[in-house]
DNA sequence: CAAGTTTTACGATTATATTCGTAACCACTT
DNA sequence: AAGTGGTTACGAATATAATCGTAAAACTTG
């Protein structure tokens, strides 16, 4: 059995990126790059080494038909930050996600995500 | 004005030193290696190197009243884990609490952990 | 086609993280 | 005082991450 879907966490600079992408949809490293050096200066092979790293790594596709290859997420938004959320739990909370939670809620936490929150639990109203 | 609590990440390595010292409470290297090299086999300067490395980062406080200094986390759990939270929100979430807790929770959440966060969010439970 | 532009590929550099070997240092024992 | 064992200090080696310069390749246009 391969190894196909290994777990690989995506740096901070990936996370970036893959940020990026999730909100652009594929693109090419002129787009990626521009929208990056929005808010983070940086030059433009940069951006480029680090999506040919993330290609390596799976962790984006990439679009060879034109000469600007088109990348894209290999993973959802929703899966990478179960990931990453997973992998804060076990490292930071002992494997609790109810810690975890409790944690993320304090006194700063608005009142419309509360009731976000609490209509989430509500849709999980089973037994018990 | 000197910057006293720049918000000092801790690495992996020195995070499964922290819940060490969280704990067991102040520790010397001795005591923190045979803890830590019960799960990850890993060699005794190691430890030490990167405790006095926590050490200068201010992530640990360190006794050198007796000739095996004893180290101490700087900072409380609680206050460790919420500005991890914080972090990962802002770089995986948006910015958006709510978003984090509903990724945290999933199907594969326990009861248990459910009805902790619903009380948690029972004793919130103000106006609005 | 020649010149200029855009893009990819690749390697070098720098920074940070992790690991460990060696030596110096200190305390205790004999 | 010499030896023994536990301790810290320090630097080196390795690994990973992040950045960018240079050049070759691919296309565009005059």
């Amino acid at each position: 059995m391969a190894r196909e879907k290994s777990a690989v966490k995506p740096t901070e600079a990936e996370l970036s990126l893959l940020n990026i992408l999730w909100q652009m949809g594929p693109a090419t490293v002129r787009q990626i790059h521009e929208e990056v050096t929005e808010t983070h200066k940086t030059g433009y092979t940069t951006v480029l080494k680090i999506l040919q790293i993330m290609h390596e790594k799976s962790l984006v596709t990439r679009d060879e038909t034109n000469r600007a290859h088109v990348y894209a997420a290999a993973n959802s938004e929703m899966h990478t930050q179960s990931s990453l959320i997973k992998d804060l739990i076990s490292k930071a909370f002992g494997g609790s996600t109810s810690k975890l939670v409790m944690r993320a809620i304090d006194e700063s936490t608005s009142a419309e995500d509360i009731n976000d929150i609490r209509q989430l639990l509500n849709s999980l109203e089973k037994e018990t």
